[in-house]
Order: C-alpha cells, then structure tokens, then sequence
DNA sequence: AGTCTCGTTAAGAGCGCTCTCAGCCGTAGG
DNA sequence: CCTACGGCTGAGAGCGCTCTTAACGAGACT
C-alpha cells in the first residue's frame, strides 16, 4: 500500500507482472479469479499488495463491454415532487442496496428538459451504462421506446401508459385500496367517500379502481373527489367532500400527503377522527405516524421496489429472462385515524 | 439513425472516418471541436449523422484519464434518516442540476456498512470518477483521509469535525438560529427555550450556538432541551421543557422536523400556537407550510448547497484554487407560529 | 524411450480512442 | 524560380486490460 498515487504513475498490471515474475495474463487470471498455480497466485497476490494495485475500470470495460454501471432515471418535474413522498429517495436505497451486492455503481439521473432527455439517451447509446430503471414516467415519455430501440436493457417501476412496454415492477394499488375500504367497512363505517389521485398516473387510476371494487356490492358508498398527490390538495378536497356529503363518515385517500391534508380540513371542520369521520391513508410514509391522529394507512414497499427493479434489471443484464411484470404486495397498517 | 444497434456492431471512429474518406484523426477533431477545413468538417458530420456514431465513452477515458463521472457518498444510516427531512433528496436535485451543466454524470454511493466504505474507496481508487463530495458524514469518518491519500478532489458539505478536512460547502447555521431568536426577541418574547440538535453534528452544534450568541446579554431565555432531529425526540424534548419551565413563551427549535414534534406536543398540552408559546424552526422543508399553524423558520437552502459544492468540485477537478469553506446564508421565513 | 494428452503459462492481438509527429500543400518572401 | 513558413492532415503509437493462440513441461500410456 505504498504508492496508489494519482494520475499515470499508478501501477498497472505489467508492473504487477514485473514484480511478481510472471506474465501479464497470470496476473489477469489471479485477479479475476481463475484458476493458476498456488505459487504464482501468491506471489501475484504479494505484488499486487505491495504496490497497492487496482485494476483499471476503463481498460477493462473497453475490453469486456461491460460498464458494470446501472442508471436510474427518475423524472425531475411531476406533480410528485422529487423528495415529498419519500418515494424516490426510498427507491434509490433499496436499488442501491440490491446493485452493492452485484458490484455495480448506480449513475442517477434526473430527467427535467427535454435537454436533460437527450443527454440521457446518449449517455445509454454510447454505451456508458449496462442497463436502466426507470421510475414514475408519464405516459407519453418517449424515453421507454428511444432505449428499447438502442437495444439495452430497461425495466419500470409500474407498469407503463404509453405503447411500448419494457418488464416492470409494481405494487398492487388495486389490491391495497380494496383492503383499505373492507377494513372501513369492517369497523361498520356506512357512508365511505374516496379522494382520489390524479386519473393520468397509475396510481391514481388504480386505487380508485380498487375503492370501486371494493363498494361494488355495497349500498354503503358516498362521493368521490380528485386531488393530486399533494397535501394542499388533499385538503381541498376534503372540503369539497364534506359540503358535497355532510353525513360521510369514513374516508379513503389514496396518499398519506393527501391524507395528512384531508385530516387538516377535517380538523378545520370540526370533525373528530376517527370517532366522526374514519381516514385511511396509502403509502406509510414517515409522516403517518406523525400525523394527528396517527394515520391508518396501507403500506406500500417502496424498498422492495428498488430492490427487486434493480434485481430484475441485474438479470436482464445477465442476459436471463424475466416476467413481463412483477406485482409487490401492500399491506394494511392499522394506527388510529380508522 | 438507421444503426446504434448494441454490441460490438456500433460504429466507431474508423468506420465513420471511411465512409467521410478521412482519416481517423480529422473525425476525432470534429467530434472534438478542433478546427479542421470546412469541407471534411462537413462530410465528417454528414457521416456521423448516417451511421448514428456515437463516441464510446470507455475508450476515450482509458487515453484522457477523465471519467467525467462524479461521485455523491451520502451516508445511510445516521439519525438522519435519508428521506427524513429532504436534504438528500435536495443536494442530489441541486449537484444534478449543476453536474447536467458540465455534462458530467453523477454516481450515487450510498455508505452504510463497512463494506460499503471499502468498495468506495477501491471504486475511486480504481480512477472510476474524477471527484468525490461527501455529505453529512460522522466526525470520526476515515473517508476524507483516505481519499484525500489517493489524491482525488474532495468537497464535503459542513466542516468536518475530523482531523482531515477538504474544502466544504457550508450554511449559516450560527447566523440563522441568532436571527431566529432575535425574531422571537422582537415580537416581544421574554422566555425563549430551544431544542438543540445531537451534540455531535455540526449542525446541532452550530445552532444552539447562534441560539446562546443572541441571548447573550439578555435576560429572556429559557431552557435548553435536546433532540436527535428526529419527529418524536421534538415532541418528547417540548414535553420536557414544558415541564421544567412552565411559563416559557417561545422555542427555537433546530429542525422543522422537531419542530412539527413541539407542535403536537404544545397541542396536547392545551398552549395555544403562537399565542401562548411561539414556535420556530430550522430548515424549511416542505412540511413546515403545512403544520397547525405554518411554521415560522429558517430557511436553508438545499438546492443552492447541492449546486456549490459540485461547482467548487468542478473548479478543482479542472485544477483551479477554491476557498476553503464556502458559508450560504440562511434567511427568515415568517409564517403563523411566530 | 517415444508419443500423446492435459493443465498451465507466455505472447500478442486487439478493444476504440487521443495525440504526437512527420508530411503535405499553398502562400509569401528572397 | 527556389526556399521558408504556416496550417491541415494522416499515420502510428499507446492508454491498460482481456482473451485467444500457441508453446511448454509433466505425467500417463504404448
């Protein structure tokens, strides 16, 4: 561990090789794990400490074509702002998390302008990364069909609106708010509302679906409001509910910012929560247990989103095969909103 | 744009060069902007456009020695959680918007285990990245020595508190809390207690000393309680100043996110908010405009501490002298709690 | 003892790019 | 008309690595 200085003096694997008495591809060997004598092994191992030696990234991958480099691109600018949720930034860790197992550095970028886009697709034509997670993409992004056509692998986090589809991994929003309003029901709520997300996002679209499902059969459903993942409109809605429906007595919301919202409002309002009006949130962000009261709610896996997209990517890479779609389950957090 | 297929099949410098009836050498000095005539600039740029040549990034690293990429270690596991208080969120949005300018890419390292500090190390020490800034990280961290040894540029945000210190990008911490308070002294409180931050972050640190500067020569101040940043340590830290000292009237609290805490916590114990105790915090995350009632704080500004310090990394990347510590101002947001 | 085989190692050819260096041509000056 | 000089260009070396190919030595078999 002597010199691993800066710039071209670093040792490379001709000096190892000097070094150790051996050859060039002796050396490679050891390195990468393939079998050699136990002689020459130990002494490339000794020289390779020695001279503190660490092989260079770039020579390797202009050899193997591997980048061992993974990109995530998140969009910059969305109704979802980029740290509200806690989404993305749970996203990074779990996919950070699953790529530090393979070995693999994660290259995140941001996709605001159209700028921004171009610079992202040539960043992937030239090569620079072996595979892309994309997370929460509007329908219409080019971005899905501009990598597929580049040919490198690519998989979503829910599936996509537009027409071409790469692999993806989702959770199971219709699922969650169905067990989001049975539970409502279960505690004998009889006039349950919805505030839905906006009708343009997955999300949106299928937590209503859900809510829907679940009231199919049941006399017991009131009015539905639209807000748009953010707290303020959370609140507005729930206004809106409350004069549109004066008698409702539970309410599903289909994000706890929107959730944290609408119990403000109700608070405003004069309403107790749970005992006059029951709220059930979606999510489980930090802040739902913060909330006041603490906020029911059901639980998304944003972890285990990054982690198995970064998996399923990791195999892709890999050059395995995969399903066309992966659903992750949610789960019902019970606190004292509902 | 008929080819940029994958694999070995793209086209490189020689096959653009044939078919523009130049040399390998002029396609490099037009891809690169140096000036050649006018006539083979032309047919070099009708060439690239046909075969959708793209410059392979490995290749011209391994000559150059510049990845052109640019590390973020942010730490995983500390009292702040990652999402917690959307500083990481906004310094990865801030060093994005600026690395985007330099058309440099931007590697994201999230350092939890031991394990994961050695692979940074090797990763930089393999020249992966042409600069390193660091976040957040513990005083007792080996990272800034190690890397500075390998001699990689380093920028950190706040000061370290270990023996070896980069350059840094730091924010008014002592400024903000001394105005903080005199805000309260102003509008005419006359027992101001705080809920100081961990003792053993600059930031808890630094903002309980603004908080004692600008009480110096007064009479009116209270107590000090102390948290960890986290929700649940404001609300239990207000409790316990409630308890100690019944008839204060105004806290400062470190975080926003503590403060929330002190909110609810003053909330259940029947004090009105701002007329009986005034609250204000420190950061101005997004959380603080919606709080019962809107939290008066310091704002800081995340975006702008991401956008310095990759600039300053840029600078020393590109071998210019930068100052040693970078300090932005922090700034007064009035909303209802004080 | 000679041949064949097998496992191991050394040599060398690239991967796609940049950059130095010499060669070329055209113009200006002697 | 010949030399000097300047700007462009092309040839070629080399960045540090992997991987194929061929050589080599040791052991088994005829």
């Amino acid at each position: 561990m002597v010199r691993a200085s800066a710039g071209r003096g670093r040792p490379t694997l001709d000096s190892v090789a000097a070094r150790a008495g051996v050859s060039r591809a002796t050396v490679s060997r050891v390195v990468n794990g393939m079998p050699v004598t136990p002689t020459s092994a130990e002494s490339v191992r000794r020289a390779v400490e020695e001279l503190g030696y660490v092989p260079n990234h770039a020579a390797r991958t202009l050899v193997t074509q591997r980048t061992d480099l993974i990109a995530l691109v998140l969009p910059e600018t969305t109704t979802r702002v980029f740290s509200d949720d806690q989404f993305f930034p749970g996203v990074i860790q779990g996919v950070s998390q699953q790529l530090e197992l393979a070995d693999k550095q994660l290259v995140l970028m941001l996709a605001g302008s159209e700028a921004s886009h171009a610079r992202i697709e040539r960043s992937v034509a030239a090569h620079h990364v072996d595979g892309v997670m994309l997370a929460s993409l509007h329908g219409a992004d080019p971005l899905p069909a501009a990598l597929t056509r580049i040919g490198i692998p690519v998989v979503c986090n829910e599936r996509s609106l537009g027409p071409t589809s790469p692999p993806c991994v989702g959770v199971d929003n219709v699922g969650g708010a169905a067990t989001a309003v049975r539970h409502l029901l279960d505690i004998g709520r009889t006039r349950i509302a919805t505030i839905a997300g906006p009708q343009d996002m997955i999300g949106g679209i299928d937590r209503l679906t859900g809510y829907r499902d679940a009231l199919r059969d049941s006399a017991r459903r009131s009015i539905v409001a639209v807000g748009d993942f953010t707290l303020g409109s959370g609140a507005t809605a729930m206004q809106q509910l409350l004069e549109d429906d004066p008698r409702l007595d539970a309410v599903f919301v289909a994000s706890d910012l929107m959730a944290d919202g609408a119990l403000q409002a109700l608070r405003k309002a004069g309403r107790r929560v749970p005992d006059d009006v029951a709220v059930i949130g979606f999510d489980d962000i930090a802040l739902a247990q913060y909330t006041d009261p603490p906020l029911t709610t059901i639980r998304q896996p944003i972890l285990e989103i990054g982690r198995q997209m970064a998996r399923q990517l990791l195999r892709l890479v890999r050059g395995e095969e995969i399903e066309q779609t992966m659903t992750l389950p949610t789960e019902l957090v019970v606190r004292q909103s509902a």
